[in-house]
DNA sequence: ACCCAGGTGGCCC
DNA sequence: GGGCCACATGGG
């Protein structure tokens, strides 16, 4: 067994689709910086509040007092770090590219990579969450789940991120409709079944996967 | 009273 | 390069 006969099974095992829903491309990459350790239930809660506010806009975040910031996402946690981590990219996307998403679009993906890499509270797995999810590059978004799934399968990736990245994009390609639900699948995978029950049942890996992936 | 949840940055060695 | 730590809320 192998990555690419991991990601077929999990393909063939769940039909997942729309994995992040959102009504904007700015509410998918705040919610990518508000998800950070963090359950999605909470971020949800955030982001009411800020649409609430009708602050989900980067120029209306600029405009806000920090204080009244932190009250609207108190409930996504660890909110004075990413109140602070939300005006940074408010302001990089205000003073880099006019506060318009659309003009980023054109840029090449290891350009944008190294941009948004560069920002206060942006590391990698927030940087590729926006790639994919926000803008449709092909970047697959490596997490907590991917590594332990990885590791318990055997497939000998490490814990390297960059190397389980350029692994599976190099299993799966650059397409981004895989690529997504890719990432998708292995944390609802994770969820549902290896992580959380003994017996997996309905496990898309039945069959070829070693006993230690149901061991919780 | 614990433990967990769709990380990041800072420090240390 | 890896190993700790702080950051903070809400739910089981």
């Amino acid at each position: 067994m192998d990555l690419r006969d991991v990601i077929e099974a999990l393909e063939r095992g769940c039909g997942r689709d729309e994995w992040w829903p959102s009504e904007s491309v700015f509410e998918v990459i705040v919610g990518a910086i508000l998800a950070q350790r963090v359950s999605w239930k909470n971020v949800q809660i955030a982001i009411a509040n800020l649409k609430c506010a009708q602050v989900l806009d980067p120029r209306a975040i600029m405009g806000l007092d920090e204080s009244r910031l932190q009250e609207l996402i108190r409930p996504s946690g660890f909110y004075r770090q990413k109140a602070r981590y939300l005006r940074t990219f408010s302001a990089y996307l205000i003073d880099r590219y006019d506060g318009d998403i659309k003009l980023m679009k054109g840029i090449r993906t290891a350009q944008l990579r190294g941009e948004l890499l560069s920002l206060d509270g942006i590391g990698p797995e927030t940087a590729d969450t926006i790639l994919l999810y926000a803008l449709g590059h092909p970047s697959f978004v490596v997490d907590s789940y991917a590594f332990r799934l990885f590791d318990r399968l055997g497939l000998g990736l490490g814990r390297s991120y960059d190397k389980v990245k350029t692994e599976v994009e190099d299993a799966i390609g650059r397409d981004v409709r895989r690529l997504s639900l890719a990432h998708a699948l292995v944390v609802t995978h994770c969820k549902t079944h290896c992580l959380a029950t003994p017996l997996c049942l309905g496990c898309p890996f039945s069959g070829i996967c070693p006993s230690e992936v149901h061991d919780g």
